[in-house]
DNA sequence: TATATTCACTACCATTTTAGTAGACAATAG
DNA sequence: CTATTGTCTACTAAAATGGTAGTGAATATA
């Protein structure tokens, strides 16, 4: 599962992405549109300014604006930053491998392989799609 | 990612499987070659045993086996006993949906119809392969 | 320059989850 | 009747999660 942390970061790159080219949105706003605690809320977009992916001032007519096009920005990038990774055990990032603990030898782990497969098709979709990309929406569960 | 205890799941039954057909399989057994600690094991294959995976008898010369064919056990199937879910997310998931707390309306979620496409992904490789397939190793991390 | 506004950063905290362990009990074979 | 092997409930230590508090720093504007 994603971490609450990470949903609310998606959905604050979201907004910032709509925003895109408008200028500085302060965190009020994401605040509000976005239904996520204030005081949580800078703590991510200050960690997410140290990555250099939103720009920040302050005082005044402050705020935040993505620091990239949100055509630069993919999903897969955001999930590495938050999660570190996109596969779901140490062993079969790619960008980020670790030995999972208390596993067999890693050459003849077929775990390890089949995560591979399943972090490759995520990392199909999640790279695939950036900021920019328009989503078509789901209809809400139990919809008819 | 998947939990120490569900990747310790995934590799006992790999073991039940790769021994079906030849009776009952000891805990100390799946202990050694799997590495995994063994009353943490027990309780799992427990688990596994309420939940019908599993069969298991006591007493002297017993131990454990699969309750159902390799080829009707799919990978998929045992995440969803052990996570309840394949989804990144609790709004995507189709067979135990729930909404996600401090999120915007579901029908309006573009992180909730992104997720289901990476859950849909994932479901496609999990459940096309079952314990009885053979799974081609990857090279460990690092090997030329 | 004083003040209100807005973000930055560190520290802290409560709760939940995770990864086990302990120990008593039940079944079975010999 | 005793060794062996699984069952089950309860407990625990450590880590992760989801925040909040509070102080400080930059900025616009009156």
């Amino acid at each position: 599962m994603l971490s609450q942390k990470t949903r609310y970061t998606i959905r604050a790159l979201q907004h910032l992405a709509d925003r895109y080219g408008e200028g500085l949105v302060p965190l009020s706003e994401i605040v509000e549109k976005q239904n996520i605690p204030a005081k949580f809320l800078t703590v991510i977009l200050s960690e997410l300014g140290r990555e250099g992916v939103v720009l920040a001032q302050r005082g005044k007519d402050g705020g935040y604006a993505l620091a990239l096009s949100p055509v630069d920005i993919r999903y897969g990038d955001i999930v590495r930053i938050m999660r570190g990774s996109l596969a779901l055990v140490p062993c079969a990032s790619r960008f980020s491998h670790e030995k999972c603990k208390n596993c067999v030898e890693e050459s003849n782990c077929r775990l390890r392989s089949l995560m591979l497969q399943v972090r490759d098709e995520t990392a199909a979709v999640l790279d695939r799609i950036t900021l920019a990309d328009p989503i078509v929406l789901e209809p809400a569960y139990g919809a008819e």
